[in-house]
RNA sequence: GCGCCUGUAGCUUAACGGAUAGAGCAUCUGACUACGGAUCAGAAGGUUGGGGGUUCGAAUCCCUCCAGGCGCGCCA
């Protein structure tokens, strides 16, 4: 069945001939829906609003899904759908819950780019946003049926490198035998041993272009460094629970072999130029160049990204690319994307975004810091909210908190606000699961099973019932506007609406029809919470 | 200097150009020996940073100023 939205916006073009714009009802007493399309058709008619919308409702087709349309304020058409239009979105919940999700209409290959931890560095709160972001699309995506490529950009190639060896080397150090606390040690000690010993950072700087060519020794070094961090990030994702896995490494080394080819491509095809010795792309409207080859003859992250872009769209068939890194990176991805599309790498068709997000701030308000000083490792600050909630809802605390705002604003880490079970927090959402679990338990415990939604008096019953018919289109918007937020707003209102009922209508206490009807509803609020709890990788708990 | 982002109640924040700017926390008042009180109902709290403009209608679009954050050629 169509959504409630997409059928009645069928039926009301069909006679004003444009998108009637139905929007949620801003409140109870306007009805479910409202639109306010005679206001807008009025000035192009030069007829006055309310006339107008006299107009539409006399002919518009509602009058099976709908109670009477009624007209408001300046011209408002308010729309009540009937109770048994609700009751059997409801039922279809429960019956089929594996449809409740639509499915989109042309699924797409999509590469979600996220995480992007650094090799022989602890993860740390820079990670924590894309990770939980990125996780939260690759879920949403696949559950309507596209095809998720997760790509985990990680820094594993470049200048540090060089460096690492270079000091494994000097100190003798078996690097099988490292774990991952002595790889940041080491990075530490080969960082201020390259600052001030200048035979040490010419050395460091050789042994980049060694491991490049391959060397052998090298080469083998590099690696088991890799191998201690990826069981570092592992154990992060498993404490997140996000889905990342080995399969979905791709770092910065192997797009090595094809950078040579991106540089060479794009200066013989005129779009970049040597300048000051570098190769280098100047963007049209922008000042500052994209640098594609140092004058030193190496590449840096511009290089890798358009040839990661390159990649994406011919070798994985991407036709989506979804950038999760945070926002100061913005004006870099907008030069890459730019480039990318002057090179012709992007199809027609081919939808490139970066979605940034701001930062995580301290208790002072401040960035936290990765150099001078102490790292804020994203362990540090799993623990501080596991300080003050069990790991099951600190986890949840966490995200919930990191999704539930927009994304481009900056927050503050504040694990007591965040563990808060009360009020808009994930703690309170999964109480809600939890509760309508318990009541479902006691019916099924004496044999009832879940039939179907046939009563919705109750203005409680109404409410959640609309909230609950609402699920799928919000979870559509979330995967075209790539806005969690939404989600999380949803969600929230859903276990308000479910408060609300619980408190107003006995459900167990109830009898015949009203009963069933009541347990029924409250089975149906049972798939939408886990279903979306899932969607933000958020675990629904059955007893708290 | 140029560019991008942000500014909404004491605090944290929502609002796809639409009706009286909606929540949570904190504060105050109620409900109920509870189908799970980790609850619900209610009150109070706003010149949406300031000022102009567009519009029937602006937190939202345009201009300008103020405050803060982040970027701006060889780190990634």
């Amino acid at each position: 069945m169509l959504s409630l939205p997409v059928l009645l916006t069928e039926r009301f073009q069909a006679v004003t001939g444009v998108d009637p714009e139905l929007r949620p009802a801003t409140k109870p007493q306007f009805g479910h829906f409202q639109s306010s399309v005679a206001l807008r058709l009025a000035k192009a008619e030069g007829r006055p609003p309310r006339e107008i919308a006299q107009r539409i409702v006399d002919r518009v087709d509602v009058a099976d899904l709908c109670e009477p349309l009624e007209i408001a304020g300046p011209g408002f058409i308010n729309i009540r759908l009937r109770s048994a239009t609700l009751a059997g979105v409801v039922t279809g919940i429960l019956q089929r819950p594996d449809d409740v999700i639509g499915q989109a209409a042309e699924p797409t290959r999509v590469v979600i780019d996220y995480s992007a931890p650094n090799v022989a560095k602890p993860m740390h709160v820079g990670n924590l946003r894309s990770t939980i972001i990125g996780d939260c699309f690759a879920r949403v995506l696949r559950a309507q049926g596209h095809t998720v490529i997760a790509q985990n950009h990680i820094g594993d190639w470049g200048t540090q490198f060089g460096m690492l060896v270079e000091q494994i080397l000097f100190e003798g150090i078996d690097a099988d035998a490292l774990d991952l606390d002595a790889s940041v040690a080491l990075y530490r000690r080969a960082q201020e041993h390259f600052r001030d010993d200048d035979d040490f950072a010419d050395a460091a700087r050789r042994r980049v272009v060694t491991l490049q060519g391959g060397d052998e020794q090298t080469r083998a070094i590099w690696h088991s460094l890799i191998e201690v961090s990826k069981a570092g990030f592992n154990r992060a994702y498993a404490r997140l629970g996000v889905l990342l896995t080995d399969d979905d490494l791709a770092g910065e080394s192997i797009y090595n072999d094809l950078l040579a080819a991106v540089a060479d491509d794009l200066q013989s095809s005129g779009i970049a130029v040597v300048d000051d010795g570098a190769l280098v792309v100047f963007v049209p409207g922008d000042e500052a160049p994209l640098i594609v080859r140092k004058s030193d003859g190496g590449f840096g992250y511009a290089a890798t990204d358009l040839a990661a872009v390159r990649y994406r769209f011919d070798e994985l068939h991407a036709q989506r690319l979804i950038y999760v890194v945070g926002s100061p990176q913005a004006h870099h991805f907008a030069q890459v994307f730019t480039v990318a599309r002057m090179a012709g790498w992007v199809p027609d068709d081919g939808v490139l975004e970066h979605v940034g997000f701001g930062s995580v701030l301290g208790p002072d308000g401040k960035m936290f810091k990765t150099r001078d000083g102490k790292t804020v490792t994203l362990d540090t600050l799993l623990d501080l909210a596991e300080e003050v909630a069990a790991p099951a809802i600190a986890m949840a605390a966490v995200k919930y908190a990191d999704l539930s705002t927009s994304l481009h604003k900056d927050y503050v880490f504040d694990a007591e606000r965040m563990t808060a079970t009360t009020g808009n927090t994930g703690p309170y959402l999964q109480y809600a699961h939890a509760r309508v679990c318990g009541i479902l338990r006691k019916a099924e415990a004496e044999g009832w099973r879940a039939d179907a939604v046939t009563v919705l008096d109750e203005p409680a019953e109404q409410a959640l019932a609309l909230q609950l018919s609402r699920f799928g289109e919000v979870v559509a918007e979330v995967s075209e506007t790539l806005q969690p937020h939404k989600l999380c707003t949803y969600l929230y209102d859903t276990a308000t609406a479910l408060s609300t009922f619980y408190e107003q209508c006995p459900v167990l206490k109830s009898e015949g029809e009203v009963r069933t009807s009541r347990l029924a509803l409250c089975a149906a609020t049972r798939t939408v919470l886990a279903k979306g709890l899932y969607l933000l990788g958020i675990v629904a708990p059955d007893r708290m």
